[in-house]
DNA sequence: TAAATTATTGCATTCGAATGCAAAAATGAT
DNA sequence: ATCATTTTTGCATTCGAATGCAATAATTTA
């Protein structure tokens, strides 16, 4: 037999009014034994924690938010479900903050115009700061900053404003990738963009362009897909109709490197390395299927995602912190997608 | 020149009573305007959100929480990032609850211990509901019923104990595959298990022997995988060298399946579909990918999730409605990766 | 042991919106 | 125009925990 249940559905919630006249004490006493570093004695502790236990009493964050003016909520923004990337980072990040005591508000965002919606929800639930990794205009930024939320950028940044962001800079591994490259002998590199407003992925293919450049080299064609592996095969049948003496392509991302793989193993009927190098961004776990063996630039998400977390963490606390940008160097990984240009 | 910037820092948030003593009215008139269905003029009605778009006034959720007993927060348990099925399906619930006006905190949860800790966030956050697509005990399950939160089972249930779940009936499905298999001239036939506690997978593999047995068949061996990429590599060593004459596999997820494909393409040099066949179960993004082009059992997920969040939000509207156990049939999907067994 | 100091505890108020109830206003019926 | 009805509105209270301040208890010091 259940007892202390008077009737069906009736047994509400415990409240920290119930704990102290449980435990005899004033219902302040049991909200600082809850509130690590307060002064309580250890008999008052004990006492309440015992009537505590008993009622299974939990401080309820909702009310604790509304004086406090603490949510523990951080809103992360994340976009697309086309590109495996985001889930990883998505992870990462959910589990970091966890670590810290904060709890993870997500939001989907597939188009600039969802996120006007979605920051009037942040804005409802008062949460304590956000980490974008979607689509994010400076107007939306700043409204943000203005009602005191902090935001924190995932790969991407604002030119003319300052922000909190987390980059990766991909500039020593795209080096090391394409002397690679050279070294095998190649020459004539396709390169395949990402979508136009895709900031990570123009930013690395800038950075590519001007390499190859110092290299006295020019891409012998560029083509563009939307990041995900559906759209590489159009681009890729672009690269080789415009320019058949291609013998690598360097894509921005790891998903479109992967569709191009294979949209010229088994589409086009060539060798991947053989016939042609491909490589990509990411370091995307699919990439290492033994499929594929990506050879790419792998962006350090667990370190990426730490010092996101790291930066809002410290913004909520001060929230007239300067703004601060974080540059994490992205390290090549050697793949077999890449090789030696074929002689044949 | 900003205005109504008294001092840097301190404009803080519109209340109610900020856009009620804008428009000359009470404070529970302002409260009324945002809330549909309530009785306000039209007059009124104006004045009100006038004052408040003057003021940037959202109502905000926390206090809204507090003193409704709503918060509109979902708890959503996801495990495992090793799975790609868990960020499809995570996106598609995200989307569905915001079209239904509720919020998702994130849980991530590796092990059965990590539930526990997550448990008693849920309980503080005062969430409407629970989604979970990770382990869950039954005593964690009871727990949280009798805290009055309903929980939805994505894609798990509990044989002695009636609780609301959406599972995926993969019978049907199954049986077109392995009648497939069949006529396809297939008798030794593999199967590749998923861990020891993956309810969904055992389940599969359940079914795939019940059907087999049916047409008279045993499986010449079974392995087991933890439902990675990487643990089939050992899982199908083990089945070549038990029964080399295996010549179709049949694994309780696409993921495995996948990692099957390439091992014996990429390491043992075998012929996929020619000297093997491999099947899988879920219907992920990534078997469609051309380098596998995988024959599955898909899940009809966003139906699945359409499922989940409905019965959530029936149960949290009524909380003594009993529970429901929907199930949504898999369908199978011709790939490329099953074929006529090679007769040389 | 008394006085001074420090550590605990309780009181009362606060956070911001929702809501039952009663007062006021608007509408309709006669 | 008068009274009955219905619709709007405001008042006052509530949700549950946190916190400044004052009161009390415990500890230290002289």
């Amino acid at each position: 037999m259940e007892q202390n249940v008077p009737k069906s559905g009736s047994k509400s919630r415990a409240t920290s009014y119930d704990v102290a006249r449980l435990a005899g004490v004033s219902q302040s006493a049991v909200s600082r034994c809850f509130k690590p570093g307060s002064s309580v004695s250890k008999k008052m502790r004990n006492k309440v924690m015992e009537a505590a236990k008993q009622l299974k009493y939990q401080p309820n964050a909702i009310a604790r938010s509304l004086i406090s003016r603490r949510s523990n909520l951080v809103a992360v923004l994340v976009s697309a479900r086309l590109n495996f990337y985001y889930p990883e980072v998505l992870f990462t990040l959910t589990d970091r903050f966890n670590e810290q005591n904060m709890r993870v508000l997500l939001f989907t965002v597939e188009q600039e115009s969802d996120v006007d919606d979605v920051l009037d929800q942040i804005w409802q639930y008062a949460a304590d700061g956000v980490i974008s990794a979607s689509h994010l205009s400076l107007a939306q930024h700043k409204l943000l900053e203005e009602r005191h939320i902090p935001v924190i950028m995932f790969n991407r940044y604002f030119d003319e404003h300052a922000s909190n962001s987390v980059w990766c800079d991909t500039r020593d591994g795209a080096t090391i990738l394409i002397d690679q490259l050279l070294m095998f002998g190649h020459k004539n590199i396709a390169l395949l963009h990402g979508p136009e407003d895709g900031m990570v992925g123009r930013e690395r293919m800038v950075i590519t362009k001007e390499i190859l450049k110092n290299r006295g080299i020019d891409p012998v064609v560029e083509s563009r897909g939307d990041y995900t592996y559906e759209s590489a095969s159009k681009a890729v049948q672009e690269i080789i109709e415009k320019a058949p003496h291609t013998t690598a392509i360097i894509a921005a991302n790891d998903m479109m490197a992967m569709g191009a793989i294979d949209e010229l193993r088994n589409v086009m009927g060539r060798k991947v390395p053989g016939d042609m190098s491909v490589a990509g961004f990411d370091g995307l776990g699919a990439g290492r299927f033994s499929s594929y063996e990506l050879t790419t630039v792998r962006q350090p998400i667990g370190r990426m995602s730490d010092a996101a977390v790291n930066m809002l963490l410290k913004r909520v606390e001060d929230s007239e912190l300067s703004m601060e940008k974080r540059v994490l160097a992205g390290t090549f990984l050697q793949g077999t997608s890449t090789g030696p240009v074929n002689l044949s």
